[in-house]
DNA sequence: ATTGTTTGTTTAATCGATTAAGCATATATT
DNA sequence: AATATATGCTTAATCGATTAAACAAACAAT
């Protein structure tokens, strides 16, 4: 590898020590009083020898490394695609570049990543929190490293947050089809004791009370690795089986494209037999034969938000934050 | 941010010098011949004060980062998604990290994150190099530095590159087509001046030669960032106006895409009146009314190959080695 | 007793940039 | 003329880990 331009290179052709250069090319020429001839020629060979700082020498020497440690459940997934892309782009504005990871919603491998993110001495996390991670991101919390949590977070931890609004989510949509006239709703989430499926969970289950529907609840739990059959089986057992649900409501996107798959070979037709509300746009939804009336989260909003907050703490700001945004409804034609 | 643990909070606490500290926490007590009794009680002060080496600082002393920079078109997209998230798994099993970015087909952009990608001293690149980037990769090559590209190549350039055989990919799939009787096929493409796409063009030409019909031969050119409504001026003019075209290759997932969305609101139906065959597979593929058949790349192996060949020139390999995969071909009913 | 070898440890340089502190000159002030 | 201040630059420590080289003590060989 060509030996990269170190500063002292250009002090030794220039002939005066390292320190100047770094006044000079840091602008702080005025402050240090460097002599103007001495700053033009500084500048002349730093362009010439087309000199980079060492990013690495100078974040050993600073404690900071403009860094940002980012992980998701998955980047494969658009969802989570998305939301990097535009948290990379935010970052990059600040002047902060994006280490990230995916933890496949293992805490195991969260805590991996946790740890060679921090020997890799980022400045701070943003962390979409799997299931079970609470010690983990406790653990880094009392660390005082700086942490914002990103579509989920955990119940009680004094942790900055990006979250919808969950429950208003969920409960709107419930509402929505109730006023459709539809009285047999499910809901299917996943096994998770993070807040927004509880919150997701419960903002359906209120309106369902409210409408006095407590005995119409059902609540389909899957786990989050799930197989089209486990999805099959689930869907069969409410819809065919037990007692004739009439509409769903989808809580993650990828249950969503699972449903969908499920009423492409299904007898079943929706929404003539069965209304479907699905999470998290998906270009999939708009081409499903009735096209898919579903709840989204703003990604782009909630990325900004996140290394906005991000931010403030790694600039010193000490309050916890906790951003609740609003979801929007798509409403298409499944119900 | 309570203060990190270093060698020397070892060393002291110990009480030898912080060589024996590296010496045992990098397994080279026998080599270097550290006295039974130390090594024992290095390893129970590291891992009492639970002890995390400084990467930035090994880094800066070794010459070396263990991190790949990464730069792809979009990262929000699926297909790259899919790749970026094959490439970090990869990369982990060699203990490599990975510092990315979106080019968003800039070859500007990507001129800038080249410069901050080699400013924190990544040890090497894996880059979907964007229109007119020749200079910008040339001009990294010749540093020294080891790079794969993948996905596309640019010609004549001596560079490792991880592709498919784009021109069989799509001489085929024009065959298909003409085996089941089709002839007024039209390209879908993007101007460019890159590999894949001459060769995708030129696939499709040589079938329809073979067959005697170069006049039938209709290349459709559609710029990278285009508009819904683009497309729909493009297909209104294959198939309306000019010479009736009976069957569509589309040659990346986002024109196929662009083009779903013009038949999901069109007269005219897939694949009675015409012929649709798509690029790059998708959830939406699926579920369209017919479902689409496609050329698929095989990005999980192009992720892996591409880091197993950065990994060979970290490790000293000298010779450039240019890997061709195979494309796979999905047969659904949308022709 | 002298020299050589092995064992176990420390010293100090190094990577590249930053920056407080020190040291000359030159200029201004009394 | 003596002192103060401003100007312009250098020295050297620092960040944390690695590692060649030097060193001391114990032991073996002659």
């Amino acid at each position: 590898m060509g030996k990269r331009i170190s500063l002292k290179d250009i002090a030794e052709k220039v002939g005066v020590s390292t320190a100047l250069v770094s006044y000079v090319l840091n602008g702080k020429e005025k402050e240090k009083r460097v002599g103007k001839d001495v700053v033009k020629k500084i500048r002349e060979v730093a362009a010439e020898l087309n000199y980079r700082p060492n990013q690495i020498a100078r974040s050993l020497r600073q404690g900071w490394t403009k860094t940002i440690g980012l992980i998701v459940a998955d980047i494969a997934n658009p969802f989570f695609g998305t939301m990097v892309r535009v948290i990379e782009d935010e970052a990059n504005k600040f002047g902060y570049n994006v280490l990230f990871g995916s933890s496949d919603e293992d805490s195991e491998k969260l805590g991996a990543l946790i740890d060679t993110l921090c020997n890799r001495q980022v400045d701070g996390f943003i962390i979409v929190p799997p299931e079970g991670s609470d010690a983990a991101i406790k653990r880094l919390s009392e660390r005082e490293i700086p942490i914002v949590l990103i579509d989920r977070k955990m119940k009680g931890q004094n942790i900055d947050s990006v979250l919808i609004d969950n429950y208003t989510a969920t409960y709107e949509a419930t509402n929505y089809l109730l006023d459709k006239g539809y009285k047999r709703i499910a809901i299917v989430a996943n096994k998770s004791s993070l807040n927004p499926m509880s919150e997701r969970i419960g903002g359906y289950c209120e309106a369902m009370k409210e409408e006095g529907l407590e005995k119409e609840i059902h609540i389909e739990l899957i786990k989050y690795e799930h197989t089209r059959a486990d999805m099959a089986e689930s869907l069969d057992k409410l819809l065919l089986k037990e007692s004739k649900i009439e509409a769903l409501i989808f809580t993650t996107n990828s249950l969503s494209i699972s449903g969908l798959y499920y009423f492409r070979n299904s007898e079943l037709k929706v929404p003539e037999d069965v209304a479907f509300i699905g999470f998290d746009g998906d270009e999939a939804f708009d081409f499903f034969y009735s096209p898919i009336t579903y709840i989204v989260q703003p990604v782009e909003e909630m990325g900004k938000e996140s290394v906005r907050l991000l931010i403030d703490q790694l600039n010193g700001s000490r309050k916890t934050v906790q951003i609740r945004l609003k979801h929007s409804f798509i409403e298409q034609q499944s119900c």
